[in-house]
RNA sequence: AGGGGUAUAGCCAAAUUGGCAAGGCAUCUGGUUUUGGUCCAGUGUACUGCAGGUUCGAGUCCUGCUACCCCUGCCA
């Protein structure tokens, strides 16, 4: 029975691999890879990707690559490198000894063209930018022959030769396939092969001033790496037919492409451009805000690798284009914290309370359990003394119906410390609640009675005298919609940003919590769950809202008010 | 003279060779609770995009539609 919870979901692509492993395909091989640009930081998308190619390898007993596409120098740099690396790492994936790089092949691809060629299928093509653009066709029309399209293999070798030392300039000429200028995917009608590009390159330096184009470039790569399942997202698809081309024409070992639906969102853009905008333009503070949905962002946001492993699981994979609702990915994170977070007391918009029966001088310490999910996480002790802070939320002084909280003349309970009842609420000359004056039960202490009584509101509290003052920075949603693509003409999609998405308030805290380590996962008991922030100093704590906890009673009054 | 894809509940998404349409999220309702959290139990007329056809039987096969997505970088 136990084994019923254990199956994951079938998706198409395991279908796949599964019967190709029936049929005795790969010699029973399964080998994938994860294959990056280092030209942006990873996001939740990727995310998908990357727990779909490691989870199958490692599903069927086979082995994932971490392969960085770095054919594009003009985009590529190291720190983009280091960043994906350490997102994939963080994520808990493993790519074993080596990692890989499509510019430790260039050597073997500039091989494979002088191959295409020698056997007529591959030309150098001495037309300038626009008059290939203009040659190609449109999606109706064909494309119309290059006046070099005929140039003999000698030649083509020759000036391919010559391309490759050097002898031309950036855009004068470029190398391409021969296949069909008339074919209506216009994929195929003679695609570029290499491009000059006087540029130095990250890793190869300025030994190259050829580079090859992704259509090109790709299929080796797996093919080189002995990949047997290529799996690439959707806008791939029309691309199948010239990646076949390509490893057909060359005679190489021919891995299967696989296409599935990359990853949308609501309430967030996944597009790297987009991501580079909301960075370059300040909408946030750089590609690791907690309101971006990179790795990086959600990392600091308090998203846990469990978490984002989890939710991939959960949506699954196919060809369909769709939009997670983001209360999936919310869900994730609030079961992984639920198990993990110590529970924490903080009180973020505060209001006053005297307890006038409870002695000036005294203080004493209570027992707090530190998670109720796990009672190995123990207890530990908080100060309560004659001033305490709770929430404004959490007074009312005239309650509607099924109010449990602390109104006057009622009773509340003070969560690991005392029933207190209201008996006076000071205003200052405004008409403002500044202060509540209550009275406690020394017989309720650690919050409860054997007595019958009914006190069915418990509320967080800290202790002025004790409370450190915390930065607490509440995130919502970025965007204002749930498609932020959705604009008004004029419009762009940067107008859909929320500028109230992030408030950051003063919030008085536990003591304890004044010296915090980095990334450290709370929950602020009845609000939500927070994480320490890497600006935390000593003494001055920095917490950042991962997530709010399920609030049925604010879902409640939002609907009947 | 276009090509390539996709359509199963509000959102994801399963469904051996045709055999009673899984599951999760969200929603709502109870119960438990020293977190209005967690947990537990329940909660859905899904004409499986539409119209036909084959069949004892169709989400699965056939025909014809419709809607949406992708493709005209020397990006990936």
């Amino acid at each position: 029975m136990e084994n019923n919870e254990d199956i994951k979901p079938s998706n198409f692509i395991k279908n796949i691999i599964r019967k190709d492993l029936a049929e005795g395909k790969n010699d029973g091989r399964v080998h994938t890879r994860f294959p990056p640009e280092p030209n942006g930081y990873l996001h939740i998308g990727h995310a998908k990707s990357i727990c779909l190619n490691f989870g199958v390898a490692e599903e069927f007993g086979g082995r994932c690559n971490l392969r960085f596409d770095d054919t594009n120098p003009l985009k590529e740099s190291v720190e983009y490198v280091n960043s994906i690396k350490e997102d994939v790492k963080w994520l808990g994936f493993d790519w074993g000894e080596k990692e890989f790089y499509a510019s430790d092949y260039f050597e073997k691809f500039y091989e494979c063209a002088v191959q295409l060629v020698k056997d007529g299928n591959a030309y150098v093509d001495h037309q300038s930018p626009d008059e290939i653009k203009e040659n190609r066709g449109t999606l109706q029309e064909p494309g119309k022959n290059s006046p070099f399209r005929d140039r003999t293999p000698q030649e083509n070798e020759k000036l391919l030769e010559q391309m490759k030392d050097g002898k031309f300039a950036d855009g004068e000429c470029v190398l391409r396939a021969k296949i069909d200028m008339s074919s209506p995917n216009i994929n195929m009608r003679d695609p570029i092969i290499y491009r000059i590009s006087h540029t130095k390159h990250h890793r190869t330096d300025e030994k190259w001033c050829i580079y090859p184009m992704y259509d090109f470039a790709h299929g080796l790569e797996d093919s080189i790496e002995g990949v047997t399942h290529s799996i690439c997202t959707l806008e791939f698809e029309d691309h199948r037919p010239l990646y076949d081309w390509f490893l057909e024409k060359l005679g190489v070992f021919h891995p299967q492409q696989i296409e599935f639906a990359r990853l949308n969102l609501t309430y967030t853009v996944m597009s790297k451009r987009k991501l580079l905008t909301l960075v370059q333009e300040g909408y946030v503070s750089g590609w690791d805000d907690p309101r971006m949905p990179t790795i990086a962002g959600l990392r600091r946001r308090g998203y846990t690798p469990e978490s984002i492993r989890n939710f991939s699981e959960m949506i699954g994979v196919s060809k369909a284009n769709s939009k997670v609702d983001f209360a999936q990915l919310e869900y994730c994170i609030r079961e992984d914290l639920n198990k993990k977070a110590q529970r924490v007391m903080v009180v973020t918009d505060p209001l006053k309370v005297v307890i006038t029966n409870y002695p000036e001088d005294k203080e004493e310490m209570l027992d707090a359990e530190n998670n109720p999910e796990n009672e190995a996480d123990g207890t530990r002790q908080m100060p309560f003394s004659r001033v305490v802070y709770i929430e404004k939320d959490d007074f009312m002084e005239n309650p509607p119906k099924k109010y449990f909280r602390l109104s006057p003349g009622n009773e509340m309970r003070l969560k690991h410390a005392y029933y207190i009842k209201c008996e006076d609420v000071i205003k200052d000359e405004n008409g403002e609640i500044v202060e509540l004056h209550c009275t406690y039960d020394p017989k309720s202490r650690g919050g409860w009675t054997d007595d019958g009584r009914r006190v069915k509101g418990t509320a967080h509290w800290v202790s002025v005298k004790h409370a450190i003052k915390a930065e607490v920075r509440m995130y919502e949603h970025l965007f204002t919609i749930d498609n932020p693509d959705r604009r008004k003409k004029g419009e762009v999609f940067t107008d859909n940003v929320d500028p109230e998405s992030l408030k950051v308030v003063t919030a008085y805290a536990e003591p304890f919590l004044s010296e915090v380590q980095p990334m450290t996962h709370y929950q602020f008991l009845r609000i939500g769950y927070f994480t320490s922030d890497k600006d935390s100093k000593p003494g001055k704590p920095v917490f950042n809202k991962t997530v709010g906890l399920k609030d049925t009673w604010a879902k409640k009054q939002a609907s009947s008010g």
